[in-house]
DNA sequence: GGTTGCATGTAAATGGTTACATGATTGT
DNA sequence: ACAATCATGTAACCATTTACATGCAACC
């Protein structure tokens, strides 16, 4: 799934410009399924405004810099539901901080903790603002699925770390691989 | 988190192969929170070894072909050991799956079905392997909880795949938005 | 005075995936 | 027969990230 067909799909919901697009996907409603960055986003919306696929117009703002509304066009979501027609490549999972724990009994047992700490926070907020959005009636039906499906893992990831973090860190202190801090 | 260092940490649990290691992230203790090919981790190897912080050595298998069979240096180890000091980045999730679904309500009903059902199935293909692994005692603490975590994780998410299936189904064939099969 | 948020964009660098090359053996 | 598993490796390709460029307003 290119940043194109991304695009799109935040676009299918709405007139956005490039810089709410990268919102949508860092704290919106994509935010836990999809990451992108500027780069690969305004490159991304300039193709399918040559091709067709949405049209840009400019809008002033007062005290804020002009920004480009970009809204899809009717080949634009054929483009898209055409594209959601493929099979899903497997998801992509990358994590720094479950590696890193799984190699806790070589780190000092205050970085673990620290480490889960702050992992737990990071949840907690993000559980935060996908519940808050008091769209739940608002939003169509496979995004609020998708979002529900989002709020229950996070809230396992969550509850987990808070249930085990007190016997992990209990097991790295006794054991005798302990690392100078 | 690079090739090398990802390389590193499976050697840390003992002495592998590059096809081993790749098991590892495919369907091992890694599978979870990480992916290699091939085309990263023979390099990678390759360059440890170079620089020291890995051996390998032969090993003939009969009916197989040979493989090389590399172990980590202490002066890997302790790279390893730094590397694991770096903050981590945040995680990387990409899932076409959910992009897919969150526009349900455009697809056919029996698809969106069928794309549910078949990531259950997977869900709970990795649940049994990563549980069926009798080993709960005999891996270190760390390694422990995390897998501990991907099996939470898996867990709440084929539960509320399962538990939502036939709401979303309902709600989009219901709706009037239908697409052509 | 420094940082954050708003807003768009480009170019280089990075790094990894995909595809290729090779080949024996085992299972369907 | 064909696909899959074991096993190693290289090189082109690709897409994305990172860093740079620019600038105003608001907040601390």
């Amino acid at each position: 799934m290119d940043a194109k067909t991304l695009c799109l799909g935040v676009l299918l919901r709405g007139e956005a410009s490039g810089y709410e697009i990268k919102k949508a996907f860092e704290e919106g409603p994509f935010s836990h399924f999809h990451q992108t960055s500027f780069g690969s986003i305004y490159p991304a919306l300039n193709a399918l405004s040559a091709e067709g696929l949405i049209t840009g117009r400019a809008q002033a703002q007062d005290k804020r810099p002009d920004k480009k509304l970009y809204s899809i066009t009717p080949k634009g979501r054929s483009a898209l539901i055409s594209a959601l027609k493929i099979e899903p490549a497997p998801d992509v999972m990358r994590s720094d901080f479950l590696f890193i724990l799984s190699f806790a009994q070589f780190l000092p047992p205050r970085r673990v903790g620290h480490l889960i700490d702050q992992r737990i926070a990071w949840y907690r907020e993000a559980l935060e603002r996908m519940e808050s959005c008091a769209c739940t009636n608002t939003v169509p039906a496979g995004a609020a699925f998708v979002r529900g499906m989002g709020i229950a893992v996070y809230r396992a990831a969550a509850d987990y770390l808070e249930a085990h973090r007190a016997e992990l860190i209990a097991e790295i202190s006794e054991s005798a691989t302990l690392v100078a801090e």
